[in-house]
DNA sequence: CACTTGACCTGTCCGC
DNA sequence: TGCGGACAGGTCAAGT
């Protein structure tokens, strides 16, 4: 699921829910689903209080008052979904979306508050993770420092950008895009919404790529991320955020699992095809192959 | 070093 | 209706 859009929804909206709340205690069932919980909840997490929602890559920070933060990675399929106390737990979620009720079969932690508020962990896939780290030793994590620069950032500019990519000459345009120690956040969905927009087959080589077509690619990557913000994310299947609602990105987009559908620019068919190893969805008549 | 493949998991969909 | 296989928004490690 979760790229750049779908992560800075849920951290907006815990962003909303979470500070001053007081953890009251940790469940979990999936032990890979928060490694270190048994150790070290008891003493860095229980009695803390939620001060900062952060948010790097795809990458969740909690800061806590104990001066240390739960490091959340979502993967294809993780949910972080808030319900107060006022909210019947277990009797059907409020809002109407892909989340019931709470917990579920893909609970994997559940964070209780002194208030009685809870926040569910799901995880169907139980590829994402949740870890409890010193706040201060986060920047040392080998992840933050290799991964590249948040494409939204405001000093961030598409000569950058073009200069991040050329990193990889000899790969295909597609594969560096999803390189997150080349561009942090962007993934299946809006690597190729983007190369659509800028006429990019996406197994072009990067090294083919001339500068006009860096600029179009990086205005049009920030058009569909800003987008995609604006409309809470793509729930093509599991996303829901923060309160459970799904986002509305996936009927905006003009390629993305639109296989079979007339593309919107020239009428042609929409094609699914492989690069890089996953699904890739072109126009193989507006987007050409370069070489 | 650069690139590809397999692994991690569950659930759904499609063809036979 | 059942069953097997492919596939799904991400990232690692291991292999070529």
């Amino acid at each position: 699921m979760p790229e750049l859009p779908e992560v800075e929804t849920v951290r907006m909206g815990l962003a909303k829910f979470l500070p001053g709340r007081v953890i009251a205690s940790v469940d979990f069932d999936w032990p890979k689903s928060f490694p270190n919980a048994p150790n070290d909840v008891k003493k860095f997490a229980v009695g803390s209080k939620v001060v900062e929602v952060r948010r790097r890559a795809k990458v969740l920070l909690i800061e806590l008052s104990s001066k240390y933060s739960l490091v959340i990675h979502l993967k294809m399929t993780g949910q972080l979904v808030f319900a107060s106390s006022k909210e019947r737990f277990g009797a059907g979620h409020p809002n109407d979306s892909l989340v019931g009720q709470l917990p579920d079969k893909s609970t994997r932690v559940t964070l209780t508050f002194k208030d009685g508020s809870k926040l569910f962990f799901n995880d169907q896939r139980k590829f994402g993770w949740m870890r409890l780290l010193p706040t201060a030793e986060i920047v040392n994590l080998d992840f933050f420092k290799k991964v590249g620069p948040e494409p939204l950032s405001d000093d961030f500019d598409w000569r950058q950008f073009r200069g991040r990519l050329l990193r990889r000459k000899n790969t295909s345009i597609k594969a560096t895009l999803l390189d997150q120690t080349v561009i942090a956040g962007v993934g299946n969905i809006y690597a190729d919404e983007a190369l659509w927009g800028a006429r990019l087959h996406p197994a072009t080589l990067v090294r083919d790529v001339s500068p006009a077509k860096f600029h179009k690619l990086y205005d049009e990557l920030i058009y569909v991320l800003r987008l995609s913000i604006e409309k809470g994310g793509s729930s093509d299947r599991n996303y829901v955020n923060a309160e459970g609602k799904k986002g509305s990105y996936i009927s905006f987009a003009r390629v993305f699992r639109r296989e079979g559908q007339a593309c919107p620019r020239c009428g042609r068919t929409i094609e699914k095809i492989r690069v890089a190893g996953r699904g890739t969805h072109i126009c193989t008549h507006c987007q050409k192959t370069v070489n």
